[in-house]
This record gives C-alpha cells, sequence and structure tokens, in this order.
DNA sequence: TAAAAAAATCTAAACGTTTATTCGGTGTAG
DNA sequence: CTACACCGAATAAACGTTTAGATTTTTTTA
C-alpha cells in the first residue's frame, strides 16, 4: 500500500515564501497578520485540502478541541437524545466527543474513569452510574484544571456545575395532575433508590399528597430498576395488595409502559378506572394503547446546556460553576382520564 | 484557580534515576528492558497515577488510539445498538470512540467528512447518509493510509470492508413467511429508494414472489421516509387503492407501527385479516398491539464485528478487504395470522 | 527628517513522547 | 587473553505545531 506523506505547516510556509509562525497564526487568530497575507494562506491550504496536524497543535497549545461524555447507556431514548444535543452543541463551536459508555456497571465506570486521558480532553460531561467514591477522583480531576459539568445523574457533595430537569417539580405536576382528575390512591413506582433523580421524583411525588391533603400509603411505592418488565412486575405486586391503588406515576415510561400491559392484561380500563403517568416522553408513549400521558424530559436541552456550560468553563477556567435546572412540561394523552 | 502542572516521563525518569528512553520501553513493548527495571517503572506510575500524554504519545508515533464513528442518527434504535457494539469492542481493545452525527443531513456529512481530522484518528467507521460524491473523498482518505470500514449503509462503488446484515435474505423470509401465512396481496412499504438496502429488501420481496409464483402489483410498492407518520400515511395510501393489499411487509419497525395505527383506526383485524410485519426487532415491537412480528436486525453484532475488521485493518495496513454479511432472523409475534 | 509607534513577520524554544542508533559492561568462545 | 556477541540502558533526533520575544518594515508624529 502506497500511501504519499502528507505535508505540514513547514511545506506550505516554504512555498509561500513566508515563516511557519506566519501560517501558523494566519490559520488561527489573525492576530497581527496581515489580511493579505492570511488570504493567501487561507486559499493554499484549501487548495492543497491541509488540515493541521491536531496532535501537535493540542501538544503545543494544550487544547485538543475534544470533551469526553461519560454515559451509563446508550441505548435509550433518553441518553441518546441528550448526546443529540451534546453533539448538536459541540459540533456549531468546533468540538468533537469522546464517548464512553458504562453500561451502568459502578466496576466499570471507575476503571473507565480512572483510566480517562484527562491529556486528549479539554473537559468533561459525566452522567454518574452511582453516588460512588469516584467522587473523589473526579475532584482531582477537576483541581488539577480539567473542567466537568455533571448532568441527569449528578453527585450531590460535589461542588461543580450540574444540569438536571427539575424532577422534583415534573413529579409533583405529575402528581397533583392525577389527583385533580379524581385518582386518589396514588402508587409510585420507583428506580433504584440511590439514584438523586429517583430521590427528587419521590420528593415530588410525596409533597403532592401533602399539599393536596391526600393521604398517602407507604406500600404505594415501589422501588426497582428502569425496565419494561420492572413496570409490569410491579404493577402486579401492587395489584394483588389487599387495596391496590387507582393509579400509578412511574419513574419513567418504559416502566409506566409495562404497567399499562399489565393492567390490560388484568382488563382494567387505563384512562379510565385507573391512570397512569410516566417520565420521559418515549417515542413508545404513542405506541402503547391508550397512548401514555406523561411529563416530558428535556433530553435534548440538557444535552445542549451541558454542552455550552462546558465550553464556557474551558474557554474561562475562572468561569463559577452554576446549576441549571430544566422544566418538564406535563404531555396530556389517554392513559389518564380526561374529565 | 491553582492547578498543579503534572509530570511527565521525563520526572518519572528522573525519580528513578534511568533515561526516559528506558521508562518509555518500560511502559509499553517491554523490548530490550530488564524485567526488574519495568517493574520499578510500572509501580512508580502506578503510585502517582501517571499517565502518558495522549498527544505527545500520538505525534511521535503516530497512533491515536482513537476509532471515528460516522453515522446519520443517534435517536434510533438501530444505530444506538451499533454504537453499543462498537464502544464493546473498542473498550475492549483499548480505543477510544469519537462520535459524528450527520442528522441524515448530506450537507452536513459532507462538510463533515471534508473536515474530519484524520490526524487525530486511526481508522473510521462509517455508516453514510447518501451514496453521494463523498465516495471520492472517502477514497482519498482511504489512499492516505486511513482504514475505513462501512457498515449499514455502504457504498457499492468503493472497494473497501464492508459490515452489513442481510437485507435481502429478510426480506425473503419476510415474504415468504407472509405468503404461506396465506396472504396473497401483499405491499412493501420501502425506505428512500437510493439507499442501499433500501434496494436489497424491494430484491428480496420481489425475488420471494418470483420464486413463490404468486403475481406482483406495481402499486403495492411505495418509496418515502423512515418515519412512525411516513407507515402511517403509505398504509392509508394503500387501503385506498382500488384493491388494497392484505399484507404489509415494512422496512422498518417504526413504519410497521405507523402501518398498524392506521389499520386499526380503520378496524382493519391485525394479524388476521392482515398481515404486518417488520424489520429490526425494535422495542417497541413489543409496545404495539398486536405485538409485531419482525426481522431481528444484528445490530450490535454489526457494531462489534465492524469495530474488530476495522481494528484488524489498522493493524495490519496490507489486511485485504472483506465483505461480511450477518444474517438477522424472524421473530413470531401476533401480527401476521400464525396458523 | 528623525524619533517613536505600530504593524507584520521571523526566530527559536518549547510541548512530551517515540525510536533508531550508540554505548558500556558482562559473559563466552577460541 | 583477546575478540565477539549480547543484553540493558542512554543519547539524541524526530514528530508538527504554538507562541514568546526579537527583528524588520511601515506609518505616524513632532
Amino acid at each position: 500500500m502506497v500511501m504519499k506523506k502528507s505535508f505540514g505547516i513547514k511545506d506550505i510556509a516554504k512555498m509561500l515564501g513566508i515563516s511557519v509562525s506566519t501560517v501558523s497564526r494566519a490559520l488561527r487568530d489573525a492576530y497581527d497578520v496581515n489580511p493579505e497575507t492570511k488570504k493567501r494562506v487561507i486559499e493554499l491550504t484549501e487548495k492543497l485540502n491541509f488540515k493541521l496536524n491536531k496532535n501537535a497543535s493540542a501538544l503545543a497549545s494544550g487544547n485538543t478541541k475534544n470533551i469526553g461524555v461519560v454515559i451509563p447507556f446508550i441505548t435509550n431514548y433518553y441518553f441518546s437524545t441528550v448526546i443529540s444535543g451534546i453533539q448538536e452543541e459541540a459540533y456549531n463551536q468546533g468540538y468533537n466527543i469522546i464517548l464512553y459508555v458504562t453500561n451502568d456497571d459502578i466496576e466499570r465506570e471507575k476503571k473507565l474513569i480512572e483510566n480517562i486521558a484527562t491529556s486528549s480532553l479539554d473537559g468533561l460531561l459525566i452522567s454518574i452510574s452511582s453516588n460512588s467514591h469516584i467522587v473523589e477522583h473526579f475532584e482531582t480531576m477537576m483541581r488539577s484544571g480539567l473542567p466537568i459539568v455533571f448532568f441527569d445523574r449528578v453527585p450531590q457533595q460535589i461542588q461543580a456545575s450540574k444540569v438536571v430537569q427539575s424532577d422534583f417539580d415534573g413529579a409533583y405536576q405529575a402528581t397533583t395532575y392525577l389527583i385533580e382528575k379524581g385518582y386518589d390512591r396514588i402508587a409510585h413506582i420507583a428506580g433504584p433508590s440511590e439514584l438523586s433523580f429517583t430521590q427528587e421524583r419521590l420528593r415530588g411525588y410525596l409533597q403532592a399528597h401533602t399539599d393536596c391533603k391526600v393521604p398517602h400509603h407507604k406500600e404505594y411505592v415501589i422501588f426497582s430498576g428502569f425496565g419494561q418488565s420492572h413496570g409490569f412486575d410491579d404493577t402486579n405486586a401492587l395489584l394483588s395488595l389487599p387495596q391496590p391503588p387507582n393509579a400509578i406515576f412511574a419513574v419513567n415510561d418504559r416502566k409506566a409502559v409495562g404497567a399499562i400491559q399489565a393492567l390490560n392484561q388484568a382488563c382494567i380500563r387505563v384512562g379510565q378506572d385507573f391512570g397512569v403517568i410516566g417520565f420521559t416522553n418515549d417515542p413508545i408513549s404513542t405506541v402503547i394503547e391508550p397512548n401514555l400521558t406523561t411529563i416530558e424530559e428535556p433530553a435534548f436541552e440538557i444535552g445542549r446546556q451541558s454542552c455550552q456550560l462546558l465550553i464556557r468553563h474551558i474557554k474561562n477556567k475562572d468561569f463559577e460553576p452554576r446549576e441549571i435546572l430544566i422544566p418538564g412540561r406535563l404531555i396530556e394523552r389517554q392513559s389518564v382520564r380526561s374529565d
């Protein structure tokens, strides 16, 4: 296989009869370089389809124009949409994204984060799998000058920029909506109890009960995984209670779908005798029958804003950490009665 | 913000009283280095949590340990699963993946690919948006020594490694299955006509008609986009034909879902009077009622194998291009009658 | 018209590795 | 006892940029 050696900035300089530093500057800042010269450089590089060598450039300048993204899953509507938002913003600002997937496996997350080559990253965007010991590691990274923005699943202990949907509000809204529609025995099928957003949504659910003066039963809250099957099983468990609920607020749409399937199977009329509300606004909401009423999570926006915030931190190392809360909104469909 | 300057291989060398080259070699090949020395080096670097500077390393050696992945979408079950497979293999072999998303926008794809910094990539994995002029660009890249593996949507004109599901076989299988179940007027709601897999699936669909000696009507094939709504509209168009079909083979599950929704709405009993079969095995197949019978696409496997193949090309520049065809399989559910 | 200021460009030293080549020391064969 | 091979380690030259600081050229000012 024959491959012609590609040329560098040096060759460009020689061809134009100017020095490399001029070429280098012409290709970037335009600081202190004659517009005329700059034009000649640009023209030649375009003609030759010349690209700067990123490694050399990163080595010399310390900026890689890469940002790392660590997420638990990718085969998932929420996370793939977040990435989509990140990607969009990164693309517009000329950054590349390097993707790390932990599969929600704590061991793997630990290994991955400890081995992350920070030298090839200008910043890091993370949704953690667990509120684990790694936190310490994050602090080391940040202290060594690597900007980090946490999103969705964030560690509370750490002082850093964070971007999350307003879980409390969404849950509160969902629950009061059910109450308004006349359901009085509302269960909550929650996520793993150690995750921050599980706790927040639970809190919103409880607060709504308090504020609306609706009594709440402890056995109506079940913690389990995120899958459709979890929703299915949890619902069956609820149905076999001495006094079953007449509505369910699910921590996400997949579990809500599992719930509806269990209810359909038990011949309970969802949307009339029984209300179900989800969280996310996954496309499956419009596939399940009846269509799922849900709280939309602003996934794309979370991605976009996290990335935007990170880039600010990158460009200005003194930028103060901030927390951004993005509201969701209620999407009314048929799994809750409408009168 | 105070940040302590991180140290390099040079400092390690100084601490150990040996030369940088020895440290460098100890950290990799182990070629020509005393096991004892090597051990000392490893121990110290681990203790100090020292990481090689990737940029310097890439600059000097020419290997970045990064592979680029170009896909049309990410918010999509198929592609996110493919990435999952790629990621898995890359992680195991110590590569990072840099993600590029084109949004299926040809202009953006073009710009993106032309601007890709090949200096920071050891190889490229691509699913193209269109069989466009870019092909020429790919050839330039390959000639300049960058290994490329195409997957899913591949350009036919180009001689390179490719990994695809067996679209023809899957379509053939789907169609004969419908015929076997007694449907005799089978429509095909296809994808955009210029994509290779659209053509392949259409070919399988037609071949099945020929082989089973079932007459085929031209107006039963509709080309359109990939969305649920396209499936919905296409189906309504088919239903308003003078002689409507009694079965549909959809190019993917989303369109099949749209079809089922249209049929449900028209009060046609799917799974009995009317058969619907999809392609992908998207999780929505088990959400739609009736559950969708479909051809499973081996998305994860496609990702894994593409990546594996690419890494072989990276490690051995003389490795001959090959095409890998991965079979799908029929998943029987309720949208086709079972007798 | 000389001095000062501003603009444009150049020189050369980084940046932190890799790696071909060289070197010294030890063991071994003749 | 000398010559040779070999192992382990050191030297130093890349790799292709960036960027202070120096230098030259041009413009402005007095």
